[in-house]
DNA sequence: AGGGAAACCCGAACGC
DNA sequence: TGCGTTCGGGTTTCCC
């Protein structure tokens, strides 16, 4: 769900200057917000302990108070609020959301942990699930160090990608998957990807030549960017305002005519995934 | 090292 | 209509 392209979405929704997608009317939640650059947060409720993963509630509440935001920046699909003395990071995992509201609206049910803010606003990390996770550190480093490269770096080069995929003896799905591999797939991205590339989910990424591996990083960032162009995907309940979804080459399409060459998409499991792909289009063996 | 499964969750979709 | 069951998805953890 919120993969690299959604969360870098909500980044620039917070920084403020959102717009509404291209002859689409103006939306109800954060799009027509303020940005939250620059504010100081009076206060922090936590609503649910366990969507804190560090320090402690009474710690976050007397820590947080009264640092001003100064920076939102993005790391895989880490969102990070850079604050005076130290930094606020946000996973949004399955179902989580940030949201800029009027500061007198009453708590929504879902909201699990919401920062008071000055200009009678606040900033509220709704999360159904429960499943998303945020962190107040002085350095980022501790939770973020293991990632993988970020995809859409110019410095990161088709031959560092192909150097990457030769050392190791994976599938393809799971290792594009695996956020110390490469930062921000999701399952969505990941499938949309392979089938850009014409890459079956199961080949064996030590078998990628140069031109193929050049193929998939490419890929990997045509679908980003579209996915960021877009605003992002809005799947399941939980609407965000984007319309990636309308655009899926095989996310969820099983049985539907593949673009490319019309024969209907296979849905298969890979290491607990489901997996959308064309088997015409994307051959196991010489692609 | 890599793969599989379970755990964490709950709204939606499905079956009866 | 209403109940119970299954599903899915990101990540971690544990086991083979």
């Amino acid at each position: 769900m919120p993969e690299l392209p959604e969360v870098e979405t909500i980044r620039r929704w917070l920084l403020g200057g959102g717009e509404a997608l291209p002859g689409q009317p103006p939306q109800h939640t954060v799009r027509d917000r303020p940005g939250i650059l620059g504010r100081e947060i009076l206060a922090a409720r936590v609503l649910w302990e366990r969507t804190l993963a560090a320090p402690h509630t009474a710690e976050f509440e007397r820590r947080v108070a009264h640092q001003t935001i100064r920076d939102i920046t993005r790391r895989g699909k880490f969102l990070i609020l850079h604050l005076d003395q130290e930094k606020l990071l946000f996973h949004l995992r399955m179902s989580g959301d940030l949201l800029v509201e009027d500061a007198w609206l009453p708590l929504a049910p879902h909201h699990r942990l919401v920062l008071e803010l000055e200009g009678s606003l606040r900033l509220a990390f709704n999360d159904p699930r429960k499943f998303g996770r945020v962190w107040l550190v002085s350095d980022p480093q501790t939770i973020l160090a293991n990632l993988g490269p970020e995809p859409l770096d110019e410095r990161f080069t088709p031959e560092q990608f192909h150097t990457l995929l030769r050392a190791h003896h994976r599938q393809l799905k799971p290792l594009l998957m695996d956020q110390t591999f490469i930062a921000g797939l999701g399952n969505i991205y990941t499938d949309e990807a392979l089938h850009l590339a014409r890459l079956h989910p199961l080949m064996i990424s030590h078998t990628l030549d140069q031109e193929k591996a050049a193929r998939l990083l490419d890929s990997i960032r045509q679908v980003l960017e579209e996915g960021i162009r877009r605003q992002g995907a809005s799947i399941d309940w939980v609407y965000r305002g984007g319309d990636f979804q309308n655009h899926f080459r095989v996310y969820q399409r099983t049985g539907e005519p593949c673009p490319n060459c019309g024969t209907p998409i296979q849905r298969i499991v890979v290491g607990q995934r489901g997996t959308h792909f064309c088997p015409v289009c994307q051959k196991l063996e010489a692609g």
